[in-house]
DNA sequence: GAACCTATCGTTAGAAA
DNA sequence: ATTTCTAACGATAGGTT
């Protein structure tokens, strides 16, 4: 009998052709990296923002700092068997420094990960349009939103887009009449 | 004599306290972060963006695929030497899948990301306001800009703000103009 | 698909430039 | 702020459950 395992072997970083390889390397990567981005964070305390669509077009994210924005705005999650202690500590702004059990912390750091994953994946799925938004302002790299290449968006989703334009125009308008109004 | 290093050492993943050692320490993660992510481009053909302020407020980034579209944007960048091997590759629409020499495809993604990294960089420090924005959208993680916390701006960004949405307002509303001139 | 296993490869802590 | 060097540490290819 030779030994159980050969070990990790070298590749080359080039498009892997067999499907099946492909979506393990991927899947293992992918938690590599969201691991390697939150340790970024919590080292130096660095915001940082991942998003990774999977060969069959599902949407996995990271973001720090902030989880609670997202965490709040959507319904119970998978996994939702002790998110008592996520949201006590969503609830103290910095959340990090405030923890006694240093252990803990990358430990639901982590938890916050696989909750955005799957929030960005229904999200994706959710609502086509705001999909093909995000990656175009994905593609620009680092142009900001309002620059946005609206020739990206095809015929159909254009109304869609006006209206969600319209709800951001009159929500700035509020607040610019409260900023009026208290001056 | 010991030996001329003790190697690598066990850390712990919490936030470095030593000024210099985070700096150090962020550099090169940073670094080794950007290439498994343009790894895992390459392997699995993947979109993927990736951005990261450092501690001293700069921004770094990664996305694939479309760097054209940042790169044809802006004047030419630091580390121009030998673009025109690049750009060339760029105009190929399908980059990757059209070169020959695969080893160099890498590199030249890498090249494209610290070029992007720049744009970021520059593009942060020149409109402070988007800057504000972006930050705001990369803290949601998930949600659409267009349901961006407008209360993340202060007072001063409001009416700069209200500005640059006009201008996006008026852009689609060519765009629709177009379609239905041409219905 | 994700989780485990082993042997190996690639990343990086620490110190210095 | 990035890079170099050495020696460890951690990530992961390939295979299995």
């Amino acid at each position: 009998m030779g030994r159980p395992s050969k070990g990790r072997q070298r590749i080359e970083i080039r498009l892997i052709k067999d499907a099946d390889r492909l979506e393990v390397t991927f899947s293992k990567r992918k938690s590599g990296l969201l691991k390697k981005a939150s340790e970024l964070s919590l080292l130096c305390g660095a915001h940082v923002a991942f998003v990774v669509f999977s060969p069959g077009g599902r949407a996995f994210a990271l973001g720090t700092p902030s989880v609670d924005h997202v965490l709040r705005r959507f319904d119970p999650l998978p996994g939702d068997e002790d998110d008592g202690e996520l949201l006590a500590l969503l609830q103290e702004g910095d959340g990090v420094s405030a923890m006694a059990d240093r252990g803990a912390v990358e430990a639901i750091v982590r938890r916050t990960e696989e909750i955005k994953a799957h929030v960005a994946a229904e999200k994706a799925r959710m609502d086509a349009i705001g999909e093909k938004v995000r990656q175009a302002m994905v593609k620009t790299g680092g142009k900001f939103w309002w620059e946005a290449d609206v020739d990206a968006l095809g015929e159909a989703e254009l109304p869609e887009f006006a209206r969600a334009l319209r709800r951001l125009r009159d929500n700035v308008q509020r607040h610019v009449d409260l900023l009026l109004a208290s001056a």
